[in-house]
DNA sequence: AAAAAAC
């Protein structure tokens, strides 16, 4: 199946293949001709499978045609999170370059002035958030009588925000003709009551196992004391080729502190979460996205439909509180059929949590616990977390910041690392703590900056040649952990990557 | 319990 199969316009298709794709993914297969046809559709899909394109592309080539007017925009999407709105608008740009089509962001944290402008010019698109969308129209400055297109995004998540009664409101305010989509990652009775009203006969396509997480993504639960999570977590961003790494946690506070005790223990981490302004959180954001940092500390605005590309890892400094949390946050690892890993530290407090968690995925989650039998704090951390100004002055000795996200396409392997003995590393890292790191022999360092690495070092025996640009953007993990664990070390859930060896398991709770 | 979303 290609996409010159789904019946999108040639100048489509150049954009699509500019942008690197050939094969459209099952939600596209399925969803594309059928919203070409002007048919209403019901997508259950996760985030991560395609679901944007499957909208975006046949709604450029239906607004191809036809022309806007002043406050009547033509079509409207709305989405739960001003950072998905964002990302769509990003998707109509990526997509869009070879059709001329007008485009609004109607999102909250930003002036209306540009916006207002925007709906007076008249825009073919429209890409909203409920509170900015609702406010807008309160002031007459949007008429919606013209969007004969409607897309409904995240609608679970849009009712886990409240944000139901909104959407049914803005429904009645559009033409009774009209073409609606809806998108949700599970159907729960609401959901399907709002379909049922709003939707005409749609089509329904599935493409994955309601609130089942991903079987790319590896989970493990990583038992310890609430005063052991930050040393605990440290211990686990270094004990891997974190590439790209989440980490949530349940309170803003929370994120607040986590972030600046990884950025004083050397991670390039950064932050995100509900209380910044929204300059910030873009600009966060896109820090993160460059590969500027590699570590995003998040609450859950970031939790669901987040697109990063390469986030080899997922950390749950808290385990959240409702099990759907757990699935949107592990899903922004593991995305595009790339493997990645999710880590959850659980306290004895947070076991019922888990529980839940697993009755809803129906997959039990292995546990496991740091092979030294105290992950305490190395005693360099636990000076640069108590003393801050002692350690200032060392700051040029400080682990070695994780290599970025390499940009798209650029080539990731790198010589197997051999793992330092897990018995030394405590005697290791009090060595650390006197010396300068860079004294430290090289192999064991696993932070050490890949661009430092001579880069055929040592041949890959596994490693077949390396895939094109497209291929592996398609199908290739692209951050693959690096340690190879025996054959026998983890259980078989279907999963075929590699079990961290660093890791001893405990099994059961 | 928390976070998100409008000013």
């Amino acid at each position: 199946m290609n996409f010159a199969d789904l019946g999108l316009s040639d100048e489509l298709l150049r954009a699509v293949t500019d942008a690197g794709y050939t094969e459209p993914t099952p939600i596209q297969q399925q969803a594309i001709p059928s919203v070409l046809m002007g048919k209403d559709l019901v997508g259950i899909a996760q985030t991560g499978t395609g679901k944007t394109a499957a909208f975006v592309l046949p709604m450029i080539d239906i607004l191809g045609e036809g022309r806007t007017r002043a406050l009547m925009p033509r079509s409207l999407i709305l989405e739960p999170t001003r950072e998905l709105a964002a990302q769509v608008a990003e998707n109509f740009e990526k997509y869009g370059t070879h059709h001329k089509l007008s485009m609004a962001l109607l999102i909250g944290g930003v002036q209306m002035g540009d916006q207002v402008k925007a709906l007076e010019k008249g825009v073919d698109v429209l890409i909203a958030t409920p509170g900015r969308l609702m406010d807008l129209f309160g002031r007459g400055k949007i008429l919606l009588t013209g969007c004969s297109l409607l897309v409904i995004d995240e609608a679970d998540r849009m009712l886990d925000m409240g944000f139901i009664p909104d959407i049914e409101e803005i429904c009645t305010k559009l033409p009774k003709q009209r073409q609606t989509l809806l998108f949700s990652a599970t159907m729960p009775p609401v959901i399907k009551k709002l379909a049922d009203k709003f939707l005409d006969n749609p089509k329904r396509i599935e493409v994955a196992r309601p609130a089942s997480a991903n079987v790319n993504i590896r989970q493990f639960v990583v038992q310890c004391a609430a005063s052991d999570k930050r040393s605990v977590l440290r211990e686990l961003l270094r004990a891997e080729e974190v590439t790209t790494a989440i980490v949530f946690s349940n309170r803003k506070t929370t994120v607040r502190d986590l972030n600046k005790s990884l950025q004083k223990s050397g991670f390039r981490s950064t932050e995100i979460h509900g209380d910044m302004e929204q300059s910030q959180r873009i600009a966060e954001l896109e820090r993160f996205k460059r590969g500027d940092v590699n570590i995003l500390v998040a609450s859950d605005v970031a939790a669901r439909g987040l697109d990063v590309k390469g986030v080899s890892h997922v950390y749950n400094f808290d385990a959240p509180w409702h099990p759907d949390d757990y699935v949107h946050r592990i899903g922004r690892t593991g995305r595009g059929g790339a493997t990645g890993i999710a880590y959850t530290l659980v306290t004895p407090e947070d076991a019922e949590n888990i529980s839940e968690i697993e009755k809803l995925t129906g997959h039990k989650i292995e546990r496991v616990k740091l092979a030294g039998a105290k992950p305490a704090a190395t005693p360099d951390e636990v000076e640069a977390e108590e003393a801050p100004k002692r350690s200032r002055g060392r700051r040029g000795a400080k682990p070695a910041p994780e290599q970025s996200a390499p940009a798209e396409g650029v080539e990731t392997t790198q010589p197997e690392r051999e793992p330092a003995p897990r018995e030394e590393r405590p005697r290791q890292d009090r060595t650390r703590d006197r010396a300068p790191r860079r004294d430290t022999p090289r192999e064991e360092r696993p932070r050490d900056a890949r661009a430092e690495r001579p880069r055929d070092e040592r041949p890959r025996e596994e490693q077949p040649r390396a895939p094109q640009r497209e291929e592996r953007a398609r199908s290739e993990p692209r951050h693959e952990p690096r340690r190879r664990a025996e054959s026998n070390d983890g259980p078989d859930d279907g999963w075929n990557g590699p079990v961290p060896d660093f890791l001893k398991y405990t099994l059961g709770a």
